[in-house]
DNA sequence: AATATCCAGTGGTCAGACCATTTTGCATTT
DNA sequence: AAATGCAAAATGGTCTGACCACTGGATATT
């Protein structure tokens, strides 16, 4: 067989981390045991579970304080991503691949939040564009529809979707302006043009 | 000072082999020098050196082969992504959040597969249903539809939200009957009909 | 009661040993 | 000379044990 990889310990390691969070249903500042009692935990040895540790950590997932333990610690896509970006030195085919999944949920946040639509929203959303006005408003403004959509993994999906666009594609800022436009086309529930606007943005 | 955080030392590495590879300028497929050297060059245990190395091997930039040694590998988001997807997008969702996230998603790969059908494509659909008939055919049939998207990152997401909707919902066949249906609107690029079988199937 | 000290727990690092896999080079065979 | 087979070296994978550095709470001291 081509595919009989044999599972490295620490990827091992890796997975029963998971499963632990999982199960005992840790969040954010929960501590997770010892490295000394995770060797006994998932019978592997103090180095793999090290390996394994210090890769979750790099991800940013957990914090570890020295004397103290390792924490589980709430998700920052940008710190990954700006440790990919000293390392990545230009995107090939996946700048274009991750444009295109980030221009599709977005397009889908904003259909689907034209249908949760009410009176309390626009306002809402008018909010946001004047608040960050020429400040990182597009991101905001989408983030209010996926919001709207009441599908938190959806907003999670875009949110780290988001994070990594930021290493093939500095230029963002240039979607602020057409946040009024937008929100036009949801209020009149205009399909057709919220494809169009949102289309535009990603040059298809 | 505040800021006073001492740098550990598989920190350090990790920043003296992202200057190793910019210095000697190696790029996917070469190799970095054995873990053994490293430790030499580079100051540190063998053990540092291992954890440096499997962290940015989790991030996906190397690849390390048993006896072979350490190589650069072309970067993919994706993996990343469907990696961080595991630790984030776990447990604590509803099956509806998954379920309609799953059917975005494949509303959005009818579609843009819509735009990239050929006499080729639609012979290879027909192919699909024939041979997976009545046997996860509707799966197979999606799956098909996000090759034609030519776009891994959305076929990566889709495969694991499909994987999660599995612990919720179990019964998925009876979706296999309507790849016919739905093949046929993609042919007639039908946007309204392909949106109104995939939301049928989701009673939306 | 406030303070100082100690100590057990925990992460950080290192050295060395041994195993598993792959490559390499040499000896043998053809 | 070419092909083959085998032993050795190189390399990653894993484990063990030791020791250091930091933290926080228990204990002793004032």
């Amino acid at each position: 067989m081509t595919n009989s990889e044999k599972a490295k310990v620490y990827q091992e390691v890796l997975e029963k981390i998971r499963l632990f969070i999982e199960q005992h249903q840790l969040s954010p500042g929960d501590r997770l045991p010892s490295e000394r009692d995770l060797t006994e935990e998932l019978n592997a040895s103090r180095s793999s579970i090290r390996e394994a540790l210090r890769a979750i950590e790099l991800l940013g997932l957990i914090e570890t304080r020295h004397g103290e333990g390792t924490f589980i610690k709430t998700y920052r896509p940008y710190h990954t991503v700006s440790l990919l970006s000293t390392f990545i030195l230009n995107g090939t085919r996946t700048k274009e691949e991750l444009l295109e999944v980030k221009m599709l949920l977005e397009l889908n946040a904003a259909k689907l939040g034209m249908e949760h639509i009410n009176q309390t929203s626009i306002k809402r959303l008018h909010g946001t564009i004047m608040k960050y006005s020429g400040h990182h408003c597009y991101y905001y403004f989408i983030q209010e529809l996926f919001l709207l959509c009441k599908n938190d993994l959806l907003l999670n999906i875009w949110q780290l979707i988001e994070g990594f666009s930021k290493t093939v594609d500095v230029a963002d800022e240039f979607r602020d302006g057409i946040c009024q436009e937008l929100l036009a086309a949801i209020e009149n529930k205009d399909e057709h043009e919220i494809q169009l606007i949102i289309g535009n943005l990603y040059h298809l």
